[in-house]
DNA sequence: GAGTGGTCTAGACCACGTC
DNA sequence: ACGTGGTCTAGACCACTCA
């Protein structure tokens, strides 16, 4: 694996790649400093850190200013996406979904909900149906565990099928939005979604407090009642604490 | 966006990023070099490429040896994961699943196999409800569409259920391993997908010719037969050219 | 050959955290 | 106060691409 070819900082990441892997310096353990690592593998301070980097972004350690770089404790929850949308299980527990998912891991879930009126980007409005510039109703939340940010999660309505209703309320509302809207006579009978990640952008770095270097998994989720589209959801959550699940077979539920 | 105390390097992201935006530089475009950068911004050299390196991991652009930094070009494929699994469907096109999907969307599909019996590490092992270290069969592909890489994909078999039969031969199976190893009593009939993103280590890196600061988007699907599971599915496709798409609802099969 | 990015050195000063 | 990572400079030489 390192090759003589390698470059320098190559090589150093691959050493301490493999350390990390076995055991050398363990999950939550501090790496040597990267003076120390100067003068281990006799670089200066910039290849150092290119190596250093490396691992970063591989989302094995992540620096902490004034105290050294840290070895990434995993602690992931699993997200459930398969499920989340069943109206019966929802109904019965009155919470949302996603809180109920954490409950059940044994973590504290809490979120804030902000809602707005915007106009449709061009990804959403193609989503919708809709004409791009037209008008979107927007519930932004950001989602903790424990305290801790764990995920943002932005529903995009058509306004003109949600304007003057509880959904454009900046509360939870009890027996879900999907109950809710079905209520109103758009039942989702029908979701697509796509999974794709990214690299976070400042601001989602910020809001999510995620160390540079870990990318975000990315679930869009549209909701089709018979009439057509009705909701966009757009789910971002870090890597290095989440994993999607679907579960898919004959006994497969919405 | 562009604070008066981001460091250099953030505001010159930012700039870049933001002309990339509005299609200053559009996609295949090449930026201004390096050195051109330094003068523009009154930056060194190191100060210009950490800007640039923020915008190729976040896949914006990415750099081209001899050529400068060019901005990536959308050219995304979609994976439809939630049929992929259709006996029906596959048995009656008599090709892989996922080379029906792509031929779909008007490209050309190909891929490689290879075969090993290795054994299970630790995260296998517990899938396939085995001891870690005992045997399995791993058929490795390397997929590429229109000549180029495009994913891996690496099923894993308890050996003791497939040794010396069609599974352990490094060929595609007409009729698929799944319609095979129901004709031998393991018939599929539930399965679960977790997603989650990982960046490319070196070797992901070149089998799949990425450029570096691309994020996989990881799908590892268990298949269960009416015994247990049967079957391990790792499949890692880079974020720039994949979409995960699943398809849920009352129509849903497996 | 000229221009590009890739790697690397040897410094400097600042900001953050802990003691 | 001290050690840590964060930012930044000003050079150098190599490797690749294209004309």
């Amino acid at each position: 694996m390192t090759t003589r070819s390698d470059p320098l900082y190559e090589q150093m990441a691959a050493a301490l790649r493999e350390q990390i892997g076995a055991g050398v310096y363990g999950p939550g353990s501090k790496l040597p400093s990267e003076r120390t690592l100067m003068e281990r593998f006799g670089a200066s301070r910039n290849t150092v850190r290119l190596g250093l980097k490396r691992l970063v972004t591989e989302g094995l350690i992540f620096p902490s200013h004034g105290q050294g770089y840290l070895v990434h404790r995993q602690d992931v929850l699993v997200y459930n996406a398969s499920r989340s949308e069943n109206h019966d299980r929802r109904v019965s527990a009155g919470v949302d979904a996603w809180v109920q998912d954490i409950q059940e891991q044994g973590r504290t879930p809490s979120q804030t909900i902000a809602v707005s009126i915007e106009k449709a980007s061009p990804d959403i409005a193609v989503k919708l149906g809709l004409e791009a510039g037209d008008l979107v109703l927007v519930r932004r939340r950001l989602r903790f565990v424990d305290g801790q940010p764990w995920s943002t999660e932005d529903s995009y309505y058509p306004n003109s099928l949600v304007k003057n209703t509880l959904v454009a309320e900046p509360a939870d509302i009890p027996e879900g939005v999907i109950a809710y809207m079905a209520s109103m006579g758009y039942t989702q009978v029908r979701y697509v979604d796509d999974v794709t990640a990214v690299m976070p952008n400042p601001k989602q770095a910020d809001d999510l407090a995620v160390e540079p270097g870990v990318p975000l998994l990315v679930r869009s989720r549209t909701g089709y009642a018979e009439s057509g589209p009705v909701r966009v959801t757009v789910t971002a959550m870090p890597t290095d604490r989440n994993v999607l699940r679907y579960e898919l077979g004959t006994r497969q539920n919405g």
